[in-house]
DNA sequence: TATGAATGAGCTTTCATTCAT
DNA sequence: TATGAATGAAAGCTCATTCAT
């Protein structure tokens, strides 16, 4: 009878409780490591509660995920249906996925973790979001190509680049609790990611080609 | 009682034997998943003789990580030690890590689960060889800095970049068993790592194109 | 929720739902094997419900034996009373039996299973009406005996005997999901009661021919 | 660890021991109400011993009717295998149905309350065994048939008579724990089967036909 | 009365590890 | 060294029962 935790959570419903506390205990030993016991203690819940909201550990697991990933998704995406040009659109990839990493940072940890789940039916069940993450990238790469901003380039590969550097990123932030810095990496990333994409301004006047120039100066030595 | 396997894995130590039967099954179902006695099985042995080479479980995973991501290492470090620019030592890094992987499918998919584990101890007993490939990958950078090649950037953002595609690439090629490609995968992922670290020709004109030249031919077979 | 289950079994009272839910759903997959919560769905009541009219799940087991068997018995009983020959009081034993579970097959269903309930409070609360039963048939006998119709024989031995046959072929009936086949066993298994105890006609010729006569007759149709 | 037990039943291998302890156990409170680890004490191994000899507690229960079952249906066809006449026959089949049972007293506890069971895999295991009892109960009765000795009647309904009233009056006597009384049921039990069957002499000599005629009027008008 | 979410004791089963041989 | 039967702690999960509404 936790009663600090209970009263403190018991606003929220006993679902979202429940997956807080899935998040906060994978994240702290890895879903493998931590018995359904230790869930239901933090959030405050007897161990039989837990299967009233989940068939079982595995499917706590997956919804876990799958909401998590789908709420980032979302993020991502509304975030991306602003931007007019592709340096716009890299530049929110990367700024969004470090900031709703770094404002979720359990999250980051879990999935840092469990994303290379080897059970069939948890790669299964966070493929659908994980998937829709690599069609963004992959979109905007591809919506660049069309608009001659990026020469004709291996979708595939420009998205393992990206997507694997920002996990990367991601993965090194958490492992070295460096707390406040994911965010700081967002303009040398975005240099990079211009780089590789090879991208150049659209074409258009003067204005904007002396535009470029500047912004390559200002890069160039962050 | 698997005497096939015993007669034709005899030869190699027991040691050996049960380092290669652990990376098979944890490859296949992660090292959670699978039972010691799973690993006593493929290797030919008996449950208890693997503790006569390994203190726990847990032991066998930390060695196997560590036997094989130092070998990986010590191979990645010998052929970049034969290269002469910037170019010349990513394209060996992409090559080699591709290759390597290729060779050792098993091992990439062993690393691709466990090089994420949340156990303290396992992640403190391969933080040395996986710091190490850092450090490999991060001198190249610098290299290229000092040699002028490379504009001044963020070492550590640029290494993510190069690992995270990299290993990012790898995963997608496990996952998808997609068993001969990931070599394909080595001049878009190359040209990419040039442009996102804007890497200009040496100085120097004719002798050095002459140089390109040569290493370029010498690399193209390896 | 079961709407439809609702409003058509709302017209008996609750206790009587629960009772035959139960009756159903332990004839299905007998009482071990299923939760309360069946039960209650079954009835169309909540779980809770339940505890409101039976203090435990074991006394929703011995209540339903003992209304049911205890109905079965006074059936028996009615029947009894109007045969005035011990040939006559078997055809009925028989008759009713068969007749009565044929009618009630779920109730044969659960009976099977659960009248040999190894635990001690179940069997005390139905040992009752179950040796009320065994009393109806060694009475017959016993009749039998008195009134030289029958040599003096084992009465507790005639007992099992008729009860065990009975109860045998009705459980034969119950597991070979023979619909409607239990009430043509009534001869063959009349005959051998009556060979069984060396059923010999009444003195007294005529009287007796036509009283036996008319016995048939109103046998035949019941 | 129960050091009394374990010395005095270690002579036999674990796989027995677990099976009589598992035949006492479930006789004392049945299969479902008793633990694995109940079953494991009484036979002084480890919970996790258990599963080294059975796959599952069902697996247990299963092979215990199995082994159990098969070795009394063999003795009762061994012993079968001797008799000339059909009287002989029944007198066997009684006789060793109520000895075996006799010498068996937890067996019987046992099949009377899982051969019931209304597990579906349990069932179709036990129904091997249980059909071999059957078969042989009615060959003996075609056989008599076949000889004249008794007339053609229903062989189910036989079967249905002789096995229901073994099995109750064996029933009878594990519940009202009388303990040294089966035995002494035997001839009042086989002269009602002869009844039943109507069992005549086997053609021979004129005593017999004499004493054929006097039990043909005691039976005769029935 | 009636509800059904919540409880937590208790079950079956797995498996890393030990140790007598 | 090598074995593999035995261990028993610990896990996931079920479900009879309670109680605030």
């Amino acid at each position: 009878m936790n009663n600090d935790r209970l009263q403190e959570a018991s606003i929220e419903g006993k679902f979202e409780r429940i997956l807080n506390a899935a998040t906060e205990v994978f994240a702290e030993s890895g879903y493998h490591q931590c018995p359904v016991s230790k869930v239901a203690q933090r959030a405050g819940v007897a161990d039989g509660t837990i299967y009233l909201y989940f068939r079982s550990k595995e499917e706590l697991l997956i919804r876990l995920l799958q909401e998590r990933l789908g709420d980032f998704i979302r993020c991502m995406r509304r975030e991306l249906s602003h931007c007019k040009t592709t340096e716009a659109s890299l530049r929110t990839i990367v700024r969004t996925h470090f900031s709703y990493m770094e404002k979720n940072r359990l999250l980051a940890m879990v999935t840092r973790l469990e994303l290379r789940q080897p059970n069939q039916r948890v790669r299964l069940a966070i493929n659908g979001p994980l998937l829709d993450y690599f069609s963004l990238i992959e979109e905007v790469v591809q919506k660049g190509i069309e608009r001659k901003e990026v020469p004709k380039i291996n979708l595939r590969a420009a998205r393992q680049l990206i997507f694997g550097a920002l996990d990367d990123a991601t993965t090194d932030w958490v492992m070295t609790s460096n707390p406040q810095t994911l965010m700081s990496g967002v303009e040398p990333m975005l240099t990079m990611f211009k780089g590789a994409l090879r991208l150049r301004k659209p074409r258009g006047t003067k204005q904007i080609i002396a535009l470029q120039k500047r912004e390559e100066d200002g890069n160039a030595d962050s």
